[in-house]
DNA sequence: CTGTTAGCGCTTTCAA
DNA sequence: TTGAAAGCGCTAACAG
């Protein structure tokens, strides 16, 4: 009954003896105006109006090799972190005629690998990913395949092909010169137990000088687990000064334990979170955290692949977006 | 240079030779096994191996008529209350070989118009609305097309085909009977200019039985416009008893604007938001709120689809998912 | 169980 | 500026 198209669709074919034309005549007027007299644009786009032509993509995908789809692969759509990439490279896509295939893996290297040959099969004419992929086999098949592939929210020696992202070694230096500069020096890190965040972790104490107290938490991080982090921290050392969490979910368990204990924050207890939120500027008080434009990822990414497929030159196959490190409460008094 | 697939990517006829049968067995061998002899199966797998071969879907589903692709066409991807939607959607489909191609409307007619050409011409085997749809030219051509549509996250006299959701006026009408159930009678509302919360408000009235003072704020509605709607509201009855919110976001400004006045909660004033988000459990009070589970309208419209492609007989191609009221501190002493 | 034939709807290439 | 021929890579339909 609905294999997909149960209605007869008109085909160029059709829309080319309505215009009285050939059917290349047809297919030029509709998607190469330039090279057809302006008459016969008018008398195809009139013909192609009456018969209710839609065009087959799959049917011109075929022949000229480009399916004008892209694939954007997450580890969960749920990952609030990723969303603006997602929106913006969406938009961008669109913008420019192409589609967004999504893709989830779920941390899975086994269904990476699964996705990845879905996306190849489909032709898609390049591969996003928030991420770097990890598996050695994926890389050497995305090489070989030659498919445009743009990696991001990371950076790396590497790279499969392109990037986009920033460094989180360089993340977890700012935020312990940060804490540096205030004076703090026995402080703590609650971190969720990823490849990101273990670097970060790595930037921190090397800027640091020092092992500190560390309380690493599963995926995916939480408010709960921020509670149980800080108990743990305050465990490792009662005098804590400030706290770096790895997410800002993790900072508000850390700020709610800070406050069911009685320690004030920022006074006491200075606490850091890392993404910024939307949440993070209206806690009580306000959460210092360290902000990346994820939307500019995604558009950056989206105009990687576009550049890429229109033979368009690329002056920067990578490009790192930065970070910054916003102020407010949970760390500084004198912040609204 | 990287049109789409730079390498020369085997085909089935370089499979079929490697393996010494014909193309079409080769075909049977991959995609529909059991057509096919145990021996040259293994054949076929060992020659497919060989060669590396990558199947070509745009060309499958040239001739089959299949895409297996499913549009998804949400109004932004960052709402929040989606994406257990999106996500389950996703999966779902992902587990029964079809993918998403992601469309953002932006609330917007002309886009969303162009939208569902554009999946029509990807030859998309179904699509998924979160919302109905509203454009009377658009739900033409979709019944036209005769492709298998889901709307979701609202109910409707006359969907389109299928739909996954629920009643918004119930909602309203709940919040209002459960108001009432404690007492409360100085009652109002803040609520987005949406047309889902402009049907709860209608059924919050209906069962209230009187009008009550509103503050309508533009989406999409945030913390900030919170805390005006309930500014506003005490304007228009200081001695307020209770609020509902049309969302979470909404509910969490009139919370933080009844702190900043003084206003306990729930002693004074009462408050209910909308969507169940994530941070509604871990607010201070905890916030009463209406729970809806977007996950499963997310896998009910993935089945609908696949049932629809596989001619699978459907039940019911209209289904109401409900929702519940959780009760929390912003509403009950008695809560945790 | 396997093969032949034909063609999905479009666009590239070449020629007029 | 327009057209004819050919075929992208695969699978439905039928025959063997």
């Amino acid at each position: 009954m609905h294999p997909a198209t149960p209605f007869k669709a008109a085909t160029l074919h059709d829309v080319a003896r309505q215009a009285g034309v050939s059917p290349i005549t047809a297919s030029r007027a509709l998607s190469n105006p330039k090279l057809v007299s302006e008459n016969t644009i008018l008398k195809v786009q009139a013909a192609a109006q009456a018969v209710g032509y839609i065009p087959n993509l799959l049917a011109g995908g075929l022949k000229s090799k480009r399916s004008l789809m892209v694939a954007g692969l997450v580890p969960t759509i749920s990952v609030a972190q990723f969303l603006p990439t997602v929106q913006a490279l969406t938009e961008t896509l669109a913008d420019a005629g192409y589609q967004l295939i999504l893709g989830q893996t779920g941390y899975d290297h086994a269904r990476e690998e699964a996705l990845i040959n879905t996306m190849i099969s489909r032709r898609a004419d390049g591969i996003v990913f928030t991420g770097l992929v990890h598996s050695a086999t994926a890389r050497e098949r995305l090489r070989r395949v030659g498919i445009p592939v743009v990696e991001t929210w990371d950076l790396s020696e590497r790279p499969i092909d392109m990037l986009v992202g920033f460094s989180h070694l360089k993340v977890g230096s700012a935020i312990a010169g940060y804490f540096l500069g205030k004076g703090w020096q026995r402080v703590g890190i609650a971190t969720g137990d990823d490849h990101r965040g273990a670097l970060r972790r790595e930037g921190f104490l090397a800027t640091i000088g020092k092992d500190v107290p560390t309380a690493v938490v599963p995926a995916p991080s939480s408010l709960a687990l921020g509670r149980r982090a800080l108990a743990d921290l305050l465990r490792q050392d009662p005098k804590l000064q400030a706290v770096y969490c790895s997410s800002d979910q993790l900072a508000q368990g850390v700020l709610a334990e800070a406050q069911a204990r009685g320690i004030r924050v920022p006074q006491e207890l200075a606490v850091c979170g890392f993404g910024n939120a939307d949440f993070a500027a209206h806690m009580q008080p306000s959460l210092t955290t360290v902000h990346v434009d994820g939307a500019a990822i995604g558009r950056l990414a989206a105009q990687l692949v576009i550049d890429r497929c229109n033979d368009t030159p690329i002056q920067n196959p990578v490009v790192d977006v930065g970070f910054s490190i916003i102020e407010r409460r949970s760390t500084s008094l004198s912040q609204a």
